[in-house]
DNA sequence: TATTCGATCCAT
DNA sequence: TGGATCGAATAC
C-alpha cells in the first residue's frame, strides 16, 4: 500500500504536501501523467485566492473532507481542474494539479488531445491534464488513494530532488499575487507557461 | 431572480 | 488579444 500519510499534513503546511506531490502519477482512463507543476491553496481562511475563503459551499464542500479526495471544478464554462484535498477535516487545504508529462497511454491521449502540437503540450495546463486523464465533474468527490476511484495516484519512480523544485507565483488568480505557492520541476518542458491574470504592465513607455 | 465573471484554452 | 460558454457566487 501507498504511504499517503503526508497528504494529511496541517493546512499551514500544504505548501510541502504541493511539493511532494511532484513527481506523483496520476492514472485515468488508460492514462498516466507524471505531476510536473501543482499549486497549494490553503485552507485556513486567510488565502483568498481559496475557492474556500468564504467558507462552505455546494462547490467547495469537498475541500472540508478528508486527505486524498478530488476536488474538481468547472471554468469558464466548458474546462475543469482537479485539485487534490489536503490537511485534516473540516479544513479546506487542497493542491491544484497544473500540469503533467504523460507517461503512459501517450496514443490515447494524443487522441483526447488534437489541439496539442507536441507531446509535452499534452497536459501542460490544469484543464488539459483533466482533458488527457478524460476526467470531468463526474470525478468529484471521488478518491485517488483507496483505488475506488476512476483516477489512483501513485508515487514517482524516482523521487524529485529537493533542489530541482522551482516556487512561484500562483497562475490566473485574481489575488494573493505574492504568495509564491506555484511550484514546478525545474527545466520541465510540460510545465504550463506563466501568464499574470491581470493585464500587462507597461514596461517600456 | 438577475447579473457578473472566472485557479483556461485556442486561434488570431 | 479576444472569444467561447455556463454555473456558482454575489448583487439586488
Amino acid at each position: 500500500m501507498n504511504d499517503y500519510s503526508w497528504l494529511r499534513i496541517p493546512a499551514a503546511d500544504v505548501d510541502r504536501a504541493a511539493r511532494e506531490l511532484l513527481g506523483w502519477r496520476l492514472t485515468a482512463n488508460g492514462v498516466t501523467a507524471r505531476l510536473t507543476e501543482v499549486e497549494a491553496y490553503s485552507g485556513l481562511g486567510q488565502d483568498p485566492a481559496s475557492h474556500a475563503h468564504r467558507g462552505m459551499t455546494a462547490r467547495n464542500e469537498v475541500m472540508f473532507g478528508p486527505a486524498g479526495m478530488l476536488y474538481v471544478y468547472q471554468i469558464y464554462g466548458m474546462h475543469f481542474c482537479a485539485n487534490v484535498v489536503c490537511g485534516e477535516e473540516g479544513v479546506a487545504s487542497a493542491v491544484l494539479l497544473r500540469a503533467g508529462e504523460v507517461v503512459d497511454g501517450l496514443e490515447t491521449a494524443r487522441s483526447r488531445r488534437p489541439a496539442a502540437k507536441r507531446d509535452r503540450d499534452l497536459a501542460a495546463g490544469p484543464a488539459k491534464l483533466m482533458q488527457v486523464l478524460a476526467l470531468d465533474r463526474r470525478a468529484n468527490a471521488t478518491s485517488v488513494v483507496d483505488g475506488g476511484g476512476p483516477a489512483t495516484l501513485s508515487p514517482p519512480v524516482a523521487p524529485v530532488p529537493a533542489a530541482e523544485v522551482v516556487a512561484g507565483p500562483r497562475v490566473g488568480v485574481t489575488a494573493a499575487h505574492d504568495v509564491p505557492w506555484r511550484f514546478w520541476i525545474k527545466d520541465d518542458p510540460t510545465v504550463s507557461g506563466y501568464r499574470r491574470h491581470a493585464p500587462r504592465l507597461r514596461t517600456r513607455s
